[in-house]
Parts: structure tokens; sequence; C-alpha cells
DNA sequence: GGGCGCATGTAAAAAGTTACATGATTAC
DNA sequence: GTAATCATGTAACTTTTTACATGCGCCC
């Protein structure tokens, strides 16, 4: 059992859902944290109910549309999932593109290094407001606020990704600001 | 080209090095942003040869050690490299298996998950000392402060990583108090 | 009439993990 | 005598990515 298979178990222990539910849950609610392509789902369910950990629930066809095929979690299934969540973990590598660049801005012009932060500032300030919509969503619904709904556990990782996103952006300043001030100093050393 | 050949290109780009030298500066160093096993290592430096981004420099033999290959950037690797840097990046998605098991927190007892968001804390605040400890180090080099130097880069990475690790730390603390919080209300509720 | 959304899936390739193999020396 | 370090590499496997395939209806 792989995390993508435990992300699986998580969603249905919310609510039966098809393939392409998960799909979409996963690449969209669950955006922050995983995704996942066609090819490594649908293999993955089979492993998944020929393990009983899920279950076919029902087939619905509307009209033309292929059929939908629902899956819900089995007892076992969410035994499974209980017991892997109370496993510690240990903290994973973040393999981030953009840091591997950084290792290298030496090699390049600060003025072109200022504009890079620039942007990547913006990246992640878009990043944030699309937490802060999602969470604004999630604040007006009734059950928000108790720890046991599935809601929780739900903002609880907007907010972590918020704080990330907030300590991202404030660093893109810091670095700009660094450089700035290292070419001003430059410019003025020149003049005299 | 992947990443890991950028990556690899760039430490390179600092000086000429082994392949065991440069899993170690991956694995260790740039151990914050990215990692390599000797099967993707070897193939990939054999690659990038054979595309003339690098070339092997000098084979040393001390004594009874196996030879080390030394490999060096060519003026084609480097140029690759500066154009890659130029680029912009997405966002990448984070994979972190500790926020698909937040994503069932609901499923667990609130005590059972004080306890892990303390543990949590602490695997953080473990990786922020380090990075704090190689953030002293280089600190009293003469070179430190000078943006034009690879110690500049290196010093922006772990500023980067010093406030996410900060963040993950602040948000433990405030999601422990919101669950203590909630326990200790249904505690005075039950005693009334 | 061309592209998008729904919904299932397969094929092929690339990227990454875990384990093994060699062989000398040093440290416990 | 057992494990760890240095240094190269290979084998087998799992995970992930990119692309393809079907087919109906809706919207511009």
């Amino acid at each position: 059992m792989n995390t993508i298979q435990y992300a699986l178990l998580s969603l249905l222990a919310r609510e039966p859902l098809s393939g392409y539910d998960m799909k979409q849950q996963i690449n969209l609610k669950i955006n922050p944290f995983w995704k996942i392509s066609n090819n490594q789902l649908y293999p993955v369910l089979g492993k998944l109910e020929k393990a009983c950990f899920i279950q076919l629930k029902a087939i619905e066809q509307d009209g033309y549309r292929p059929a939908r095929k629902i899956y819900e979690i089995t007892d076992a299934g969410l035994e499974k999932l209980k017991e892997w969540i109370a496993a510690p973990s240990e903290t994973d590598v973040i393999r981030d593109e953009f840091t591997v660049k950084l290792f290298n801005s030496w090699l390049l012009e600060p003025e072109k290094m200022i504009n890079i932060l620039a942007d990547r500032k913006r990246q992640h300030e878009e990043k944030l407001l699309l937490y802060a919509n999602k969470m604004k969503e999630l604040a007006v619904r009734p059950e928000y606020g108790d720890i046991e709904t599935p809601l929780f556990s739900t903002a609880a990782i907007l907010n972590l990704r918020m704080g990330y996103e907030r300590s991202y952006m404030e660093w893109c300043d810091n670095m700009g600001m660094l450089l700035q001030g290292s070419l001003d100093q430059k410019s003025k050393t020149a003049k005299l």
C-alpha cells in the first residue's frame, strides 16, 4: 500500500465516489498535496477492490453518458486507513524545480534574478488567494469548526498550505530587497 | 533534460566532482530540495557525457580505494544550464505523506491528534536546527554576503527552507491549541 | 463543425526506489 | 569478526508522466 492508495481510501472514507470523481477531487480539492492521472487511477482502483478495501456500490447510467462505477470503502478499508494515519511519517523531501534553479542564482545577473523573484512571488500569491477563497467557502458551512467532521481536516490542510505560501512570499520579498540593496550600493560606488 | 540532470550540472558548475561526490552533495548539501540514488546517478552521468554537457577531467587513484572519475562541466553544459535557470518554473505539487494523513484527522480521537502534532512539530524543529547550523557555518566564510558567489545561493535556499520549517511549526502549534480548546470545552460541558 | 466535458480505460516511456555486487581498509 | 566508508556499477521493481482511444451531446 502506497500513499496514492491511501489517498483514494481517504476520499471514499468521506463519501462514495466514481473513479472520475476521485480524480477530480485529487487534482482539484486535494490538489494542494497530491495528484493522479488516469492510468494510475484505474489499475489502483482494481487493486484496492481485489484487496477488499473498497467495493462497487452502484453503476449509474445518466442517459447518453458512460456508466459511472461508484465505489465505497469497506470496513476492512476503513480499518486499514485508520491504522495508517496513526503511524508516524517521515518528513518528505520537497522536490521543487525552482529551488534547483535558485541553487544557480549566482550565475545570473542580479537584475534578472530580481525579476524572477517578483514573478515567483506572484505565483505564490495566486495560490494563496485560491486557498483563501476555498477557506471562505468552508467557513460558511454549518459544521465548520467541529473537529469531528471532514470539513475540519480540509480546513486544516488549507491553513497549512496558506502558511507555506505566505512564508514563500515573505522570502521572495527579503531576497529581492537583499539583491536590490546590493545593486544600489554598487551603482553608488561606481558614481564615486 | 529533466531536473535531476540540471541538478548534477548545477553541482559541476561550482567545481569538478566525482559521481560519488555528487551523490553525497545532493543527499546532504542539496538534501533540502532533491535526492538521488546510485542507479539513477551513473546512467544519467553517462547521458550527460554523451550529450557533451560534462566531460571526464581526471581519474584519481588513492591507494587501495576504487578509482574516482572526476567530471567537469563543458561550455555547452554551462550554456544549457544558464538557459534553463532563466526560464520560468511552475509551482510544483508538494507530495507530502503527512498531509494525506491530515486529510483524515477527523477520523482520529483529538487526544491522539494532539500527540501527532507535537511529534510533527519536533520533526520540523530538528530540520530547522540542522539548517540553522549549516547557516552558521556559511556565515563565517569571507565571501558570505557577496551575491555573485555560490555561497549566496546556498544561503538563499537555507533561508527559504528555514521559513518553511518555521511556518510548519507555527501551524502545528495553532492546530494543537485549536484541538486542545475543543477538548477543554467538551470536558467543561460534561461536568455541568 | 470544432472543441470541451463526461467517463471509462490502455500503452509506452521516464523517473525513482530498494537491493545487490565488488573489494580494500579502518574502527569497535 | 562485524560494520562502516569509499567508489564504482547493475537488476528488478514501483511510481509517475504523457499520450492515445472511444463516443455521445452541448455550446459557440
